[in-house]
RNA sequence: GGGAGUUUAGCUCAGCUGGUUCAGAGCAUCUGCCUUACAAGCAGAGGGUCGGGGGUUCGAAUCCCUCAACUCCCA
């Protein structure tokens, strides 16, 4: 049977998953053996998969298959989040285009219609991880606002508000005109913004004269309410305490002074719009100020802004400079750049809104739990890169009171209950609802109650995932499974959510479990194209994940986002690291073609065989050993490389090549088993990164019956008794191969050699020498000259027929460089050698080492004097 | 405005607490090869004052100071 060329993945990737799938190797249920758990970082319930889904998921994918090869009873809990904000948007927008405004809708109706498309879409992603070959657990695959996780949710929010740490207050949160709801401190982008700052004129009222006030958002003059300036501010010494006119709207109001108030800024008075605006608004308290809010919920001027009530708050501020510079009160405009907050959702403005919502005490939380910052900072939780511990720690000392209620629909309902006169209680069901209030000594009937509209923070209900997903809240809590599995390993997200998510799961753990979530913390990076910009749909930079696995493999996609992607750095995306991926399977494909063409006879191995297993076998025993190392510091690519090149350039180009029977001839059985298991060893070590081709190939060479599949196969084991094999017959072939480069001599023509008879490092594996170079080795007494071409390897000098006759005089010249090197090299190992105080102070290893170096080159200068003598 | 980090070959990155001939890897490049596993390949080669300057040390890519450029986080 032929057997293609080029290795196809699609034909082979979709069977072995699902033959996993079949065999249930993914699935997990508590045993002896000790578990390995990783929750996948929730995915969108609507989303699709991109570039960052895939790297984040090779990156869990390779180290769950891992474990698992390594014994451990590993689960992987996939699931989706359902992005409260995010998914709301999507179907406010969707309900749009069909003409339903959603203020046309009930509550029920819109999340009937949400659902339909939660229906619709939900879930595709999962399947697309599939393709990818992730080894998770589908059986436990879990949605954020399923019944037993929104039940969860519910119950920590009472739980929460019974302790004190959950409180519901009025003050200056953050407002999306968008969305129409709060967001929290972290769902502010600030990003630096082009705007321009207007100077307007308030003219004075009790006083001859005007004040120049800089502000950026004249649309909010309406609000003003005082006028600031800072109190050692000579230029307006006298002014405190008088009064000027609000522009256009004819109220009198105060000017004021604050410390606050920088003097350099514009002209140094600050208009007070206590409304709009954090310092304002604290300025205002100060000075027992009222509040004039312009603004209506969707971001239009209310009624209170009196001018071009009902316009959106941009257009309403041309029309204000329009209607300022008509009437003369704009001194001057200009260019200005400044920070703005944008919503990390729907990008609109963010505005400073005052507003009663519900909020999670920070300090209190932070003093009741303090291992949620010490675990990170004495490293009992690892964060790879360790560098995002410092800025895990100023977060989380600055960290302000947390706004939990969002005015959405889609998400988890705040289980609160108010009555007619605004007094409310947090219960679970209106029923216990009722009885609280009776207890607060408020009777009330269920109908005369009604439960908070809004919903709760999308990070409210993911912070409890690592225990929610084995239903391990509350009082029916699965307090087995939750033990076995909980805390788990390795947590592998980016660092964008650090706060949203990764610091609030460590809260949660402490709070609900008393114990962290994780052990160790992988920060991905962001993908990025070639020219370092994120990947985005309007840049079209961005391709598309399924089509790269059909195009490629899953195995070459995986290997290619790995090949260079350490923790913590951005992966700058390239199709050719895929294809250096779709190469490596092909090398694979094709050492396995080469070993099915072999026709078998029983004979004894090859010396050269049995020379090139030695080899071989302590490669393999190296890169374990190294690799070992590389895991447990999670780095992912260098191992990866190292068994790019064991599998590519010790396997194929030096295994093979010296196992390789001549053409048409067989090869003893002996040989061909050992180089079968040898080559399943090397897919069972790239297995956790190649999975599919792995599969493959180790069930190909089995005859397709092997013991055990490669996925719950045993891991290879280093053990450090192996000794190394020498350099020097490997670095004489190249030589060789060298030479026959700048003579031109064909590969097929067959050159002699002379080795003296004390370089036992290369006579000891003459057989793989002659193979590999295609010589034939004569050994002769150790201080023979014959002519012909001297090579040097190590501290031994071989020679090498040749017919040409060699340039003298060119020789002389390389062999001198070389000289003169050595020399220098000795001379410097001397000098060193000779110091006093480098002897006294390095360390003893380093100095015989300095001793040996200095004994090498003084050889190789004896080496080349000699020969030049010879010349 | 505050904080953190980065700067090593054309590109992407390794080089841990200073000391293996230490200046490395992969890719890219160049040269020669259609050598019956693989041209998605084989063999070989050439690339760097380790951002600039200063200092500590017997010894600095590595530690300290300073300047410059870039990135990220927070307000």
């Amino acid at each position: 049977m032929e057997i293609s060329a080029k290795y196809n993945p699609a034909d082979i990737e979709d069977k072995w998953y699902q033959y996993w799938l079949d065999q249930r190797f993914f699935n997990s249920t508590p045993d002896h053996r000790p578990a390995y758990t990783v929750v996948i970082p929730p995915p969108n319930v609507t989303g699709i998969l991109h570039m960052g889904h895939m790297l984040n998921n090779t990156i869990q994918d390779v180290l769950v298959r891992r474990a698992r090869m390594q014994g451990f009873n590993a689960c992987w809990v996939p699931g989706t989040d359902h992005a409260s904000i995010a998914t709301e948007a999507k179907v406010v927008k969707l309900l749009a285009e069909q003409g339903i405004p959603k203020s046309s809708l009930t509550r029920e109706e819109f999340l009937s219609h949400a659902y339909a498309w939660k229906d619709k879409y939900g879930g595709i992603i999962l399947d697309q991880l599939k393709k990818l070959g992730a080894s998770c657990d589908w059986d436990r695959t879990r949605f954020t606002m399923e019944p037993s996780l929104y039940d969860a949710v519910i119950e920590v929010f009472i739980d929460l508000y019974n302790k004190g740490l959950i409180y519901r207050g009025t003050k200056m949160v953050n407002w999306d005109p968008a969305g129409q709801t709060t967001l929290s401190d972290e769902e502010v982008i600030f990003k630096d913004t082009q705007d321009q700052l207007f100077t307007v004129i308030y003219k004075g009222v009790d006083f001859d004269g005007e004040l120049m006030v800089a502000t950026a958002r004249p649309e909010t003059i309406a609000g003003d309410v005082a006028v600031c300036v800072n109190p050692n501010d000579e230029r307006y010494q006298g002014l405190i305490g008088k009064k000027v006119m609000v522009p256009l709207i004819g109220r009198e109001v105060a000017i004021i002074a604050d410390d606050y108030i920088d003097i350099e800024f514009g002209t140094g008075v600050l208009k007070v719009t206590p409304a709009h605006d954090i310092n304002d608004y604290n300025i205002g308290l100060k000075f027992h100020l009222p509040v004039i809010d312009t603004l209506n919920a969707n971001g239009t001027i209310s009624a209170a802004g009196e001018l071009f009530v009902g316009e959106d708050r941009f257009v309403a501020r041309k029309m204000w400079v329009k209607k300022l510079k008509e009437e003369g009160l704009l001194f001057k405009q200009e260019n200005y750049s400044h920070n703005v907050g944008y919503s990390e959702r729907t990008d609109a403005v963010v505005e400073p809104r005052i507003s009663t919502q519900w909020f999670m005490d920070m300090q209190l939380f932070m003093k009741n739990n303090p291992e949620v910052l010490s675990s990170v900072m004495d490293d009992e939780i690892k964060f790879y890169p360790a560098k995002l511990k410092n800025t895990y720690r100023h977060w989380m000392e600055n960290v302000k009171d947390w706004n939990i209620s969002r005015q959405l629909w889609w998400g988890h309902r705040i289980p609160a209950w108010y009555n007619n006169s605004g007094e409310f209680v947090v219960a679970k069901t209106v029923d216990s609802a009722v009885e609280l209030f009776a207890a607060k000594g408020i009777q009330v009937n269920a109908n005369e109650i009604n439960q908070d509209p809004d919903v709760l923070d999308t990070w409210f209900s993911s912070w409890l995932w690592p225990i929610s997903v084995f239903d391990g809240i509350g009082k029916d809590a699965n307090k087995a499974e939750l033990d076995y599995y909980y805390p788990t390993n390795d947590l592998v997200t980016g660092p964008d959510i650090l706060f949203f998510w990764v610091a609030r799961m460590i809260m949660a753990g402490y709070e609900f479990e008393g114990k962290m979530p994780f052990k160790n913390v992988y920060f991905t990076g962001l993908i990025r194209d070639k020219q370092r910009r994120k990947m985005s749909k309007s840049l079209g930079n961005s391709p598309d994940a399924l089509e790269l696995i059909e195009k490629y493999g899953a195995d070459a996609v995986r290997m290619g986002l790995l090949l260079c992607a350490p923790a913590g750095n951005d992966i700058l995306f390239d199709e050719s690291q895929i294809e250096q991926g779709r190469n490596f399977c092909n090398k694979i494909w094709n050492a396995y073609r080469l070993m099915t063409g072999w026709e078998v006879v029983e004979h004894p191995s090859t010396d050269a065989a049995n020379k090139a297993k030695v080899f071989i076998d302590s490669r393999i025993q190296q890169v374990l050993i190294e690799n070992e190392k590389f895991f447990a510091e999670f780095k992912l690519s260098d191992a990866l490389m190292n068994i790019y090149k064991l599998i590519w350039d010790d396997f194929c180009a030096v295994y093979l090549e010296a196992v390789k029977p001549p053409f048409g001839d067989p090869i003893a059985k002996n040989t061909l088993l050992e180089t079968q298991i040898i080559f399943g060893q090397l897919m069972a070590m790239l297995h956790p990164y190649m999975p599919f081709i792995s599969e493959e190939i180790h069930h190909a060479i089995h005859q397709g019956n092997p013991d055990k599949p490669l996925v719950i196969s045993d891991y290879p084991k280093a053990i450090n008794t192996l000794s190394s094999f020498p350099m020097e017959p490997l670095l004489l072939v190249s030589e060789i191969r060298n030479l026959r480069n700048t003579k031109g001599l064909s590969p097929k023509e067959c050159i002699q050699l002379w080795i003296p008879g004390n370089a036992s490092l290369l006579i000891d594996n003459a057989s793989l020498i002659e193979k590999l170079a295609n010589v034939g080795i004569n050994v002769i007494a150790s201080d023979g000259i014959l002519n012909g071409q001297p090579i040097l390897v190590g501290i031994y000098e071989v020679w090498c027929e040749l017919d040409q006759t060699i340039d003298p005089e060119k020789e002389k010249e390389e062999l001198n460089k070389d000289l003169a090197y050595y020399i220098g090299f000795a001379e410097s190992v001397l000098k060193k050698l000779s110091n006093e105080r480098f002897v006294s102070n390095a360390k003893a290893e380093v100095v015989d080492m300095e001793r040996k170096k200095l004994a090498d080159a003084q050889e190789k200068i004896a080496l080349i004097t000699k020969r030049l003598e010879s010349l």
